[in-house]
DNA sequence: TCAAGAACGTACCGATCGGTACAAACTTTT
DNA sequence: AAAAGTTTGTACCGATCGGTACGTTCTTGA
């Protein structure tokens, strides 16, 4: 099996930051084939799908890398509330304070919608609920823990949004601290 | 002078929803004749500057919405609360408790997002210090009016990205309900 | 060393993109 | 009613879209 420099694997993040940029539809092959470096022969080699399955393999990276950095130690760190500071710590360093935005974010509200509709549900869910388990674990009520979990979430998402249209990633990173806030104190 | 019966304020509403419902890339000039009803012809006499020009028509049509119906009562409400409470109910009402996208988050997260950079940032540095504004007015310390002001607003426009990921108007409703707690007792 | 097969670049496909040209249809003025 | 001028539908433009076909290059096992 002849194998060659550039995995698959390889080519995912860098299809994960075309998307980033451009959203699905604004990603084109030419800037997909620019950016990677790789001839559409390669991409469909490795991609028979074309561009759907693209997004859906970058879209199962980020999930992947979430559960694994996000959602699992959400869940199994035993005190809550470290759990809690370990997510705002790993998800600030994710989005680079706000310099990078979330693709799976993008795609909710961009025309992909509806192509990957299970997979951008199923991330937020998964957040909404690891975080909610974490609140609960720290001894919250479980009603308020889910929307307080709810309002995380959401909150993060808006932070990125207005960190991006403001060009400032200090929105970014102070509403991460009144986030903090809301699940430690209050 | 010939007139016709749709003028060109009439039109762009429904371009504001093309727009809403496929960002600026994915709004082809084909869905855009099918929604209006309009041939290419009439399209570009009412807007020679093609494609951006009903863009920008649409941002600024939203953006005079939000003047006359958020921002400046944000402003002009001497009781800084009641101005707060009026602004969520308007907010409410826009967003369709969350069925609605907002047009100018999809632009700043999407691939326009260059094009449109000033009215982007625009819109919601106005929102920004509307509220906080009022938020001073009310009686609170400045610098924690701006940032509560900025909480609100990126909470706003998060909420409605996880409504439209999770197909659940419900978490809109519930992150509003709780951010006025945030304005009004905290 | 050399054939087998995987990886890759490139030319090409029909469809559609945003935009233009222009003539037919319609309004308005005379 | 007819001329003048505006609005609108339609045919068309080059460019680019996502995707396919296929010949070349490279890797690898025998």
């Amino acid at each position: 099996m002849a194998r060659t420099l550039a995995d698959r694997q390889d080519v995912i993040p860098v299809l994960a930051e075309v998307f980033r940029d451009h959203g699905f539809e604004g990603a084109s092959l030419s800037a997909i084939t620019a950016r990677t470096g790789l001839g559409k022969g390669s991409l469909y080699n490795f991609f028979p799908g074309g561009k759907a399955e693209m997004a859906e393999m970058v879209l199962a990276h980020i999930d992947g890398w979430f559960r694994a950095h996000v959602f699992e130690p959400l869940e199994q760190t035993e005190d809550g509330l470290k759990a809690v500071e370990a997510m705002f710590q790993a998800t600030d360093a994710y989005f680079r304070s706000g310099q990078r935005v979330c693709v799976v974010g993008v795609f909710a509200l961009g025309d992909a919608r509806d192509l990957f509709t299970e997979q951008v549900h199923g991330y937020f869910a998964a957040w909404v609920r690891a975080l909610a388990g974490a609140l609960v674990r720290a001894g919250r009520d479980p009603d308020r823990a889910r929307a307080d979990a709810e309002e995380v979430v959401a909150g993060i998402q808006g932070a990125l949004v207005l960190s991006r249209a403001l060009n400032d990633t200090g929105v970014f990173t102070r509403t991460l601290v009144r986030l903090r806030r809301i699940l430690a104190g209050d």
